[in-house]
DNA sequence: CGTCTATTTGAATGTACTCAAAAGCGGTGG
DNA sequence: CCACCGCTTTTGAGTACATTCAAATAGACG
C-alpha cells in the first residue's frame, strides 16, 4: 500500500527507514467512490492527498454557472486545492473521485508535524512544489502561445494514459475550451490525416 | 541594501540573527542597466534573483516569432527562470531589465548551501514555491473563465504600480493578447463609462 | 525638426463560442 | 430482445472576440 507513496518520496530525496516509517504512520487511507468528493469548492480543506489508485478531477464552477477543469490527477500524483490547504480559506475548487479511488491522505497538522520533524521531508515537499510551479507556468504559456488544436496533440503525446479514462468533455474543459470545439478538431485532424 | 530582502524572508519564517547574518552574506548584488539581460532564453541560468530597485521582465520568442511576455517583476519580488535554475537546462525566456534594476542574487550553489545549513530558509523557499503556484494556478483559472477585458480591469486594480512603469504592449501580452486589442478593450472601456 | 517607437484605428479573417438539434452509446426494465 | 432513458458526442448555423495586415496618429528623444 505505501511502496508507491515511498518510491514518490525517495525518487527525489533520500529518507532514513526511520523516517520513511514515521512518514507512512501518519499517512491515513481513504477510499472514495466515484463521484464522491475529496474537496467542495467553497468549503475548507486542510488535507493533502496522494492516488494510490484511481482518478480525481479538479473543476469549479465559474460565475457563469458552467464547470471548468483545473486538474486531472492519476496514479502517483499529489492532489489537494493547495489555496485551501495553506491558506485555510475556502476552497477555490472541488476534487471528485473520478472513479473508485484509493488515496493516501495528510492533513495539514500532520503535515507541518512532517515538515517540523524531518528536514528531508520539507526539502521533498519544496522540491514538489517547485516542480508544480514551473509545470504551471509551462501550462500558461502553452495558452498563450499555442491553439487549442495544438495543445490537445500534446496533451494525448503527453498524457495518453487519461483519453482512455476520461470522457471528452472532460478533456476539453481541462483544455480551456467547449466540448463542442475539441470534437470538431478531432474531426479536421481526421480529416487532414485522411487526404 | 539588506533591509527589504530580510522583511520578505522575515515575514514568512523566524530566523535568528546569525542565521540571517549568514543569509544575506551569501547573497551578491548585482546592477543592471535597462534593457540589460539576467538570464537570455536558450542559455543556462543557475541563479534566483529578488528585486530591490527597477523592474524585470521575464519574456520568449515563441515558435511564431513572436515575443510574450511571463511575469512582471517588481520591488520585492523574486524573479528567475526556475526551470532552468531547478534542471539545469536552457531557460525557456529572457529577463529583462527594464528599468535600472538592484537585485541580489543567489547562486544555485549558494542556494543548496543555504537550504542545507538553515532549515528555516529552505522552509521560506518551500513557502514561496507554495504560495507562487497557487498565484499561477489562479493565473490559469483567470485565462479560462473571464475575457480579456475583466483580465485587464482586475490587473489594474491588482498592479496598479505597473501601469506606471510598462508600456502597454508588455501589459497587452502579459494579458495574453495583442497591443491592438488592448487598445481597442481600453477605448470600450472610456466608452462606457461616458454614457 | 526628424526619427523611432508606441498607440490607435480600420477592414478582413479566424478561432472558438452559443444555441439548437441530431446521432451515438450504455444501461435498465418491460 | 428491444424499447426507452439519460448522457455524450457530433453536426449545423450564426455570432463574438480577438487576430492579422495595414495605415494613421501620437509621443519621446536626440
Amino acid at each position: 500500500m505505501f511502496q508507491p507513496i515511498r518510491e514518490n518520496i525517495l525518487s527525489k530525496v533520500v529518507l532514513s527507514a526511520a523516517d520513511l516509517e514515521t512518514f507512512t504512520h501518519n499517512l491515513e487511507a481513504l477510499t472514495l467512490n466515484k463521484g464522491a468528493l475529496f474537496t467542495r469548492q467553497d468549503y475548507k480543506s486542510d488535507r493533502l492527498a496522494f492516488v494510490n489508485k484511481g482518478i480525481i478531477i479538479g473543476s469549479m464552477i465559474n460565475n457563469n454557472g458552467d464547470r471548468k477543469v483545473i486538474q486531472i490527477a492519476t496514479e502517483n500524483n499529489w492532489t489537494a486545492d493547495l489555496y485551501a490547504f495553506f491558506s485555510g480559506k475556502p476552497a477555490m475548487f472541488s476534487l471528485e473521485a473520478h472513479e473508485d479511488c484509493e488515496l493516501l491522505i495528510l492533513t495539514k497538522e500532520q503535515f507541518n508535524f512532517l515538515c517540523n520533524t524531518i528536514p528531508m521531508l520539507e526539502r521533498f515537499f519544496r522540491l514538489l512544489a517547485e516542480e508544480a510551479y514551473v509545470y504551471s507556468q509551462q501550462r500558461i504559456l502553452n495558452i498563450f502561445n499555442k491553439k487549442a488544436e495544438q495543445r490537445y496533440l500534446e496533451l494525448i503525446k503527453e498524457r495518453p494514459a487519461i483519453f482512455e479514462r476520461v470522457k471528452q468533455h472532460y478533456i476539453a474543459s481541462y483544455l480551456g475550451i467547449e466540448p463542442q470545439s475539441l470534437s470538431r478538431i478531432r474531426k479536421n485532424i481526421s480529416t487532414k490525416n485522411i487526404s
